[in-house]
RNA sequence: AGUCCCGUAGCUCAGCUGGUUAGAGCACUACACUGAUAAUGUAGGGGUCGGCGGUUCAAGUCCGCCCGGGACUACCA
């Protein structure tokens, strides 16, 4: 078998022989290439011989090795090392460091569930150490999984030295870029409301909250709550006519958990409002209520607003009556107070429970009036500091109610812990308020809300203070760059990545975590002066004047990297001296992890602390590919670390892959049971079969429907015949000793069919380059296995099969086999960036013999050189005529039930143009050939037979006629037979079309031959050809003749005779047998290798039919 | 709610800057072939190119609206 790749040496009589095989075998071959290249170490090589001046820079993203990889890795690996062994071929360097993402809340999360505990429990139960350690244990569990899965795919990258984002010194980087903008004045404190999830424990960036399936339609207890209004001097207009009644506001929520914290109403300043005198749904007490005009029909019926209000009896009437007492504009109200809905706690930062006015407000739903609850809404807190409005944040980090809040302290506000015994706080809240003529509307609401993507929960808008990056102050800069990067597709750089750059918000870097990056910022109490840690360093210097003012005792930090750890709580210890001798303590946020990996450029080389000139050469990117959902996560990162840190972008081009869907097109889910097992998909069908599928099925930005048959039938279309092919070569190169040691054939010398398929191998590897190069990897991969498949293995062979099997080694026969060599050498190189496997199999099963090239591995060779002048459109196009022909006379054959067996004597093709009748004379023998004719007939017209077809040439014509082009179409239509001659006689045509006269030339035609009357023709596009099915006594002999040879070749198969023995034939005779060995008996010895035909009267075998009139009975044995 | 992408044969997909019988492979049916056989050839059925409207002499292709699928954005009461 596949024992080794040790180039055989050649002596004078031992004769290398190509490797043939009894079948194919992925796993086999899988397995003999892996343990190849491991013990040549090819991979290295690849990268290690190209010059140090010539790279191609890839970056590999980092992915968490928490999680078991599944086959969507794969799809996007398959695309990653496509690009860059293509690129290795091209002569370039292409280093691929690996690297693994080892911190932020995945991690945390998995490492809680094992342990059993919850944030809550970190530095009680467990120390920050402990858990820590367990984080960095944790965080590599998977990572054999997929070194297993990396090296059985064939992805080639270096996870020997991979860069691991919790090393002291990926850290170390990571503060100094941090440093970088910190010096640039882009990071700063602030305190806003953001997203927080009190499941996980921390606030949210925007890309988590960004990430696919955060927001969830969610039902939700919605509630309109009155707020009733205070009377006083400033309300008193509102009053008039109401004697001593009431007034309330109808403020509308989604949460009314929020509703104990409100400490405003905001109404819209121009929106018109209504005062309505109605009775509370619940209670039934009468009310005046406020709401905006254009809202009055959601919450109110016409025919209500028709009932007469005096007739209406509480007690039993069921429909309530109401009507519009009065109208105001929304300005009316502004400083307006009203009594605080549900008066648990004061705020004391400001003023409260006011009504202010807010240009968000809007009357598409709800009621004109919102309420304003600045802890818990972005737009509340702005609009509250703009009115000096306080705030009540009367829920706690963990998502429960403080104390002091009668029913409902301590209580959840969603049930963060699923607690089986939680009751809804909404439902509660409504009903306590309903009990008290608070609420007017209490109904279920389906709404989007974002969910925390770890732990599912809804997320709560929260005020927190934390670190943010100035991003919109470089955001023109950010926009700028990303014109300059090479997008695939390129709509998710315009509109996907270009959109979220338009509306970009400030990074928030801050998360109150324990396993991740700390920030190394330092503050006094005070927050007045403040110190930045870019370097351990500059950690150790500071820590060292910090020990003589007396506040540390000793320095953890001098100790050499792998002595130190940058982590909590150590980091926590130092406490550091400000210029004024103040004490400083570390900012205890931790860095969002999405800023580690984006850093990743400068910090998988410990830049600037080494690696300074190497970091000049490798950054930006050539070339980097990830799914689409990381365009807001790495691809984001990445770009605006770069922009602001380097001035620069991050990456030149960049794939954004789709997602890897079921057959159905279905996300694969554990819950659905669709999930692929990439280890079980490779192992059964083998890594380049899969590799191949999933980048020829479709692009790679498109979603991928996975589907196994789509595998096997990549295997039966492109492997399999380019195996049979391959196989079909050793085969008769072996019997023939064909080594390539030959003299090469001058290609000019070759069979014309030999120079077509060098032509449109010449053809192939330039439009592969092409593709490859515009990362078009898609249709680079069609195009090979069309050239595979169509041209090669069922046309190129099919037509050459007798060259190889007949006589010695001519000229001919060992230009067939160059040419064959040559063909599958080149596509061993084409393919192998796609089908590492197959195409290094191939390529050292042919260069074993050949030693053509010097290489060691098909990935450590050059990319074939395009030989342009082997290019000829002229030869391509008329081998094309071939095919057609062929298959038009098949056709025709098959419609007269004549089997290819039997000869015909001609074929008729009429002739329009001289260059046509040249091409096809080149490649008659081919089609004479194919379809078992003996010659073909030009028919020019010059004889008045071919009947033609005229069509205007509506490319040329159209852009002149214009709004004529349709009735000059239909004079065209009429033209006769004669009047097609004329105009091929003069060239030209005056068209007249009313006062207009158009000149008309050949060019503005399309003439074809339709029909030679009386004959049966075939037609595919412009080619029609006829077939002269009249049968000569001599051409049924032959015809016999050929059936005898199929008889006999399949005895011999059936006999299992070797295809070189030679044979003895014995026939019983009958008249049509004689006559046909008579003529063709010596055409009969050649074919089946007989040495002699003996005729005889009868015989004992099976009687063989031959056709329908004849049959025989046929004997063979070796002679 | 907005933005972007997609919708072509039962399935997977081609179809370039608009140009006149809309293609391929798979699957299906029939016949042929059997010195590549996990093949191959020929023929056949199968399409209102998601719908409607517009621009144009001409629309699968350009524009608008709508429907369906997906991704993303969103403080949205």
């Amino acid at each position: 078998m596949f024992c080794t790749f040790a180039r055989l040496i050649k002596t004078e009589s031992v004769m290398a022989k190509y490797k043939e095989y009894k079948g194919l075998n992925f796993q086999e071959i899988d397995k003999e290439i892996l343990k190849f290249w491991k013990d040549k170490d090819v991979f290295n090589k690849s990268v290690d011989q190209r010059p140090h001046d010539n790279q191609f820079i890839f970056y590999e993203g980092p992915p968490s090795a928490n999680g078991k990889p599944g086959i969507h890795h794969v799809f996007g690996r398959a695309i990653k090392d496509m690009v860059c062994r293509y690129q290795t071929m091209q002569g370039k360097r292409v280093e691929r460091k690996g690297g693994w993402d080892t911190h932020g809340l995945p991690v945390e999360l998995k490492v809680e569930k094992e342990l059993g505990i919850t944030k809550e429990d970190i530095g009680t139960k467990i120390t920050v150490e402990e858990y820590n350690q367990q984080c960095r244990t944790t965080v590599l569990e998977f990572v054999d999984q997929w070194n297993d899965i990396t090296e059985k795919m064939g992805y080639w990258v270096d996870l020997d030295n991979p860069y691991i984002t919790f090393d002291n010194k990926y850290i170390e980087s990571v503060w100094n870029i941090l440093g970088n903008l910190y010096t640039k004045g882009l990071i700063y404190k602030g305190y806003t409301i953001q997203p927080y999830s009190p499941g996980a424990g921390t606030g949210l960036s925007s890309h988590e909250l960004n990430l696919p399936g955060c927001y969830k339609d969610v039902k939700d207890t919605t509630m309109v709550a009155q707020f009733k209004l205070v009377r006083n001097d400033k309300s008193e207009f509102i009053y008039e006519g109401l004697g001593d009644e009431d007034v309330h506001f109808l403020a509308w929520t989604t949460t009314p958990w929020t509703l104990p914290s409100n400490t405003a109403l905001a109404v819209g300043h121009k929106i018109d409002y209504v005062m309505v005198k109605t009775y509370n749904p619940y209670t039934k007490k009468k009310v005046n209520l406020i709401l905006a005009e254009n809202l009055l029909s959601q919450w109110f019926t016409d025919e209500q607003l028709a009932m007469d209000f005096d007739s209406f009896d509480p007690e039993n009437d069921k429909l309530i009556p109401c009507k519009v007492t009065a109208k105001f504009k929304g300005k009316d109200f502004e400083l307006l107070d009203y009594e605080q809905l549900m008066p648990y706690h004061q705020p004391k930062d400001g003023i409260a429970f006011k009504v202010i006015l807010g240009d968000f407000v809007s009357t598409e739903d709800g009621t004109g009036i919102v309420h304003i609850a600045p802890s818990f809404g972005a737009d509340d807190m702005a609009v509250a500091k703009k009115y000096g409005i306080g705030s009540l944040t009367l829920v706690d980090k963990q998502g429960k109610f403080i104390d002091g809040m009668g029913e409902f302290s301590n209580r959840y506000v969603k049930n963060y812990k699923d607690d089986p015994n939680w009751e809804n706080i909404d439902v509660d809240i409504s009903v306590h308020l309903k009990l008290a003529n608070k609420a007017f509307n209490i109904k279920k609401h389906v709404h989007s809300y974002p969910h925390c993507w770890r732990t599912d929960k809804p997320i709560l808008y929260y005020p927190l203070d934390s670190w943010f990056v100035k991003t919109t102050a470089m955001q023109d800069k950010l926009i700028a760059k990303n014109k300059t990067i090479n997008w695939h597709p390129e709509h998710t750089g315009t509109g996907r990545f270009g959109k979220w750059l338009e509306n970009l918000q400030d990074w928030n870097l801050s998360r109150s975590r324990f396993w991740g990056i700390p920030l190394p910022i330092w503050r006094t109490e005070d927050g007045k002066e403040e110190i930045f840690i870019d370097s351990v360093e500059k950690l150790s210097s500071e820590i060292e004047k910090s020990i003589k003012a007396g506040f540390m005792t000793d320095n953890p930090y001098s100790k050499g990297y792998d002595k130190i750890d940058l982590h909590k709580p150590y980091i926590d210890r130092v406490f550091l001296v400000s210029e004024s001798g103040k004490k400083m303590t570390r900012e205890a946020d931790l860095i969002d992890v999405w800023f580690d990996s984006g850093s990743m450029p400068a910090a998988q080389l410990h830049y600037p602390f080494e690696n300074q000139d190497k970091f000049k050469t490798h950054f930006p990117a050539d070339f980097i590919s990830e799914g689409v959902d990381q365009t807001r996560g790495w691809f984001f990162t990445l770009h605006a670390i770069a922009t602001m840190a380097f001035d620069s972008v991050a990456y030149k081009n960049v794939i954004s892959t789709g997602l890897v869907l079921d057959k159905k097109g279905e996300k694969m889910s554990k819950r659905k049971g669709n999930v692929v097992d990439p280890f079980m998909t490779i192992e059964k069908y083998g890594a380049d079969p899969t590799r191949w599928y999933m980048i020829a099925s479709s692009p790679p930005w498109e979603n991928l429907k996975f589907d196994l048959s789509g595998i096997e039938e990549t295997t039966r279309k492109f492997f399999i015949t380019l195996y049979n092919t391959y196989s079909f070569f050793a085969l008769y190169a072996n019997l023939d000793n064909f080594d390539y040691s030959q003299a090469e054939v001058p290609l000019e010398e070759r069979a014309e069919i030999d120079k077509w398929i060098i032509s449109l191998l010449n053809t192939l590897k330039k439009e592969v380059k092409q593709d490859f190069n515009a990362y078009n990897l898609t249709p680079a991969l069609r195009k090979i296995q069309s050239f595979v498949y169509d041209h090669l293995s069922n046309w190129y062979v099919r037509l050459n099969r007798r060259r190889f099997w007949k006589g010695d080694l001519s000229k001919d026969k060992l230009s067939a086999y160059q040419t064959m060599f040559e063909v599958l050498f080149t596509i061993s190189k084409l393919m192998a960036p796609a089908a590492p496997f197959f195409g290094e199999w191939l390529y050292q099963n042919l260069n074993e013999v050949a030693n053509k090239e010097e290489f060691e591995s098909v990935h450590l060779s050059l990319y074939p050189e395009i030989k342009e002048a082997a290019i000829d459109s002229d030869l391509e196009q008329r081998m094309e005529y071939a095919q057609k022909i062929s298959s038009l006379v098949l056709s025709l054959r098959k419609r007269q039930k004549l089997r290819v067996r039997q000869p015909l004597q001609k074929i008729l093709l009429p002739i329009l143009d001289e260059k046509f009748s040249n091409q096809v004379e080149k490649v008659k023998d081919l089609i004479l050939h194919e379809v078992n004719v003996k010659e073909i007939e030009y028919v020019t017209d010059t004889a008045g037979i071919i009947k033609k077809r005229i069509k205007p040439n509506f490319k040329t014509l159209g852009r002149r006629m214009g709004k004529q082009m349709k009735e000059a179409a239909a004079v065209i239509g009429k033209f006769t037979q004669a009047d097609i001659e004329s105009l091929e006689k003069s060239g030209k045509y005056d068209l007249k079309l009313g006062d207009d006269n158009f000149e008309l030339t050949l060019e503005d035609f399309i003439i074809t031959a339709e029909d030679i009357p009386g004959w049966t023709v075939a037609s595919d596009g412009n080619l029609t050809v006829a077939l002269d099915i009249s049968l000569t006594e001599d051409l049924k002999a032959e015809g016999l003749a050929r059936e005898l040879v199929n008889r006999i070749q399949n005895l011999r198969k059936s006999s299992d005779f070797d295809v070189v023995d030679r044979i003895k034939v014995k026939l019983e005779s009958n008249d049509f047998v004689k006559e046909a060995v008579e003529k063709y008996g010596d055409y009969i010895k050649v074919e089946t290798l007989a040495d002699e035909i003996v005729l005889v009267d009868s015989l004992d075998s099976e009687t063989i039919e031959l056709n329908d009139n004849v049959s025989t009975k046929i004997d063979i044995e070796r002679s």
